[in-house]
RNA sequence: GGCGACGUCGCCAAGUGGUAAGGCAGAGGCCUGCAAAGCCUCCAUCCCCGGUUCGAAUCCGGGCGUCGCCUCCA
């Protein structure tokens, strides 16, 4: 089988074949840390890490560069409007972007290069481009000829001509064309600078990912991706300054993710219109959002809403449901006769089916969506095997139960998408202590002793059918947010996460 | 105005030539003392029109609509 993915440049879907079999380098573009990342920029980095995760899975040994933009305009504004520097402005939201990835589960980059520690090469590219004849400088500032590069505009399917015509490009007299962008930015009073052949100054946003990307991982790597706002003219102008720098190919595939929507409408923080990260994961756990943004293949455009984590909440629980109920099976006898060798069989099925199709829907351009149709099929496959079995259940049974439930869990996680660690969860609130001195007239002081007694309790007043007293024990314990669930194999308890 | 993407059940969404996955919501049933969880059944012919084909949601043409990029943006 092979992995096919699909090539911003070009516009078609591809067989993969790394730069060297077994390795996989890419790249993708960090945040500009002058703010709290939103949910839209969470969702690029999100599939970025799914399909990291996925070539990971895949065998492949990869080497994942991201960078931090911690210098630019946007910073600077930010530093003004605070009232402090901007390296300060820098430090804070490049550390809450940190947090803010290993909140979300999200893997480290093998590589995190910062702008400010990458000076020295970038002055280095820019005076390579001067040598060539693609760069000029004036005044303190250097500009990238874009004329000068044939190349131009192949990424993003443009025409240079039509740019122009365009008539959105601000006009700035000092530019040979006004579609030349700024590879280096002369200082003005109380700006970051470094010392350059032109001046005080600082290097432009295109630039560092150009540099970096080389840095780490030489040219041609295989993998550059990115927002889908970032084609143009981010990236377009990284093909144009590296390709121009070095006389090679930049990237083999451009990946772009697709834009977070909210209304039907892009989220972005020059329209307010945003959510920040950190106030979902406030509300909701980390793979609750995982599994809605993968809901959605990973270049489609996505209407995010608090409906829809709703949603996600419920379809999180079908999974951690089905694997809690038979991992707590596993851990008690099975004395049953057993299904049917024929049922068995048919959930083993299931079960190999499932990977197959797993694998081919990753395959194809990382369609998670697919993916986890697949994974939900295999739970329902397992939930039925154990409603039509649940009073016979014998030990072959729940192997394969516990082979269904192992294939939920690692392919899950090959998403990223991580379950509650089954009976190891959260430990029982000491509240229950209390409620099971008043309903069960325990007068110890641990909780397990105490559970103990008031399912004791509870099956007494039940075989006596005092409701009453058995919902008291219930209830009680569903306002510490302790769940008791009567199955055919005894009561279970559940304890939830907050 | 230029370039591009998309339009599939009430909502979300996979499927790119062989007869519509999945999730959420809804209806009915089963299980339960009641619940919870779960199971079973039901629930679309794919924006419109025309064409190609034995056969199209899938290809082509024309509409209509939505969104993105063209300026900083994940």
């Amino acid at each position: 089988m092979t992995l096919r993915l699909y090539n911003s440049m070009g516009r078609t879907k591809e067989d993969f074949v790394p730069r060297e079999a077994g390795k996989v380098s890419m790249y993708i573009c960090g945040p500009t840390v002058y703010n709290h990342i939103h949910i839209g920029n969470a969702r690029t980095f999100l599939s970025f890490d799914l399909i990291r995760r996925y070539l990971e899975h895949r065998g492949f040994d990869v080497a994942f560069v991201q960078n931090i933009t911690d210098v630019d305009d946007k910073i600077i504004r930010a530093a003004a409007e605070a009232g402090v520097t901007a390296a300060e402005v820098a430090s804070t939201y490049s550390d809450a972007f940190l947090k803010a990835m290993a909140d979300l589960g999200v893997e480290k980059p093998t590589a995190q290069p910062r702008a400010t520690e990458t000076i020295g090469p970038m002055i280095e590219m820019v005076e390579r481009l001067i040598e060539r004849g693609h760069a000029y400088v004036v005044d303190g500032d250097v500009y990238f000829a874009v004329r000068s590069f044939t190349g131009y505009g192949k990424l993003s399917g443009r025409d240079i001509d039509d740019l122009e015509s365009g008539a959105r490009v601000g006009v700035d007299e000092r530019k040979n064309d006004p579609l030349d962008f700024a590879l280096w930015k002369s200082a003005k009073p109380g700006e970051p600078h470094w010392t350059s052949p032109w001046g005080e100054g600082r290097p432009g946003w295109h630039l560092e990912c150009s540099v970096m990307s080389e840095m780490e991982l030489g040219v041609p790597f295989d993998i550059h991706g990115g927002g889908s706002d970032l084609i143009f003219p981010h990236h377009e102008n990284e093909v144009a300054q590296s390709e121009a720098a070095t006389g090679k190919p930049f990237a083999r595939y451009w990946l772009h993710g697709g834009m977070l929507n909210i209304n039907a409408e892009k989220m972005s923080k020059s329209l307010g219109n945003f959510t920040l990260l950190k106030d979902v994961l406030e509300a909701y756990p980390a793979p609750v959002l995982r599994l809605l943004m993968l809901q959605t293949h990973y270049r489609s455009p996505l209407d995010f809403s608090t409906e829809r984590l709703e949603e996600a909440s419920t379809a999180y629980e079908r999974f951690a449901n089905m694997v809690r109920m038979i991992t707590w099976l596993r851990d008690r006898p099975a004395p049953g006769i057993g299904a049917g060798v024929a049922d068995r069989e048919a959930l083993q099925t299931v079960v190999t089916e499932v990977r197959a199709r797993f694998a081919a829907d990753m395959d194809d351009d990382f369609n998670s969506a697919g993916a986890l149709g697949a994974l939900f099929e295999l739970a329902r496959a397992a939930n039925g095997f154990l409603s039509a079995n649940e009073t016979v259940l014998s030990a072959p049974d729940l192997d394969v139960l516990g082979d269904a439930a192992a294939t939920v869990i690692e392919l899950l996680g090959v998403l990223g998408v991580d379950l509650p660690a089954g009976e190891t969860g959260p430990s029982l609130p000491v509240g229950v202590i209390a409620i099971a001195a008043e309903v069960a007239g325990y007068s110890g002081d641990d909780t397990s002793a105490a559970m103990d007694a008031l399912l004791e309790a509870r099956a007494a007043a039940r075989a006596d059918k005092d409701w009453a007293r058995a919902d008291a024990v219930r209830d009680g314990l569903a306002a510490l947010g302790v769940r008791v669930e009567d199955t055919a194999a005894g009561p279970r308890v559940i304890v939830s996460e907050n």
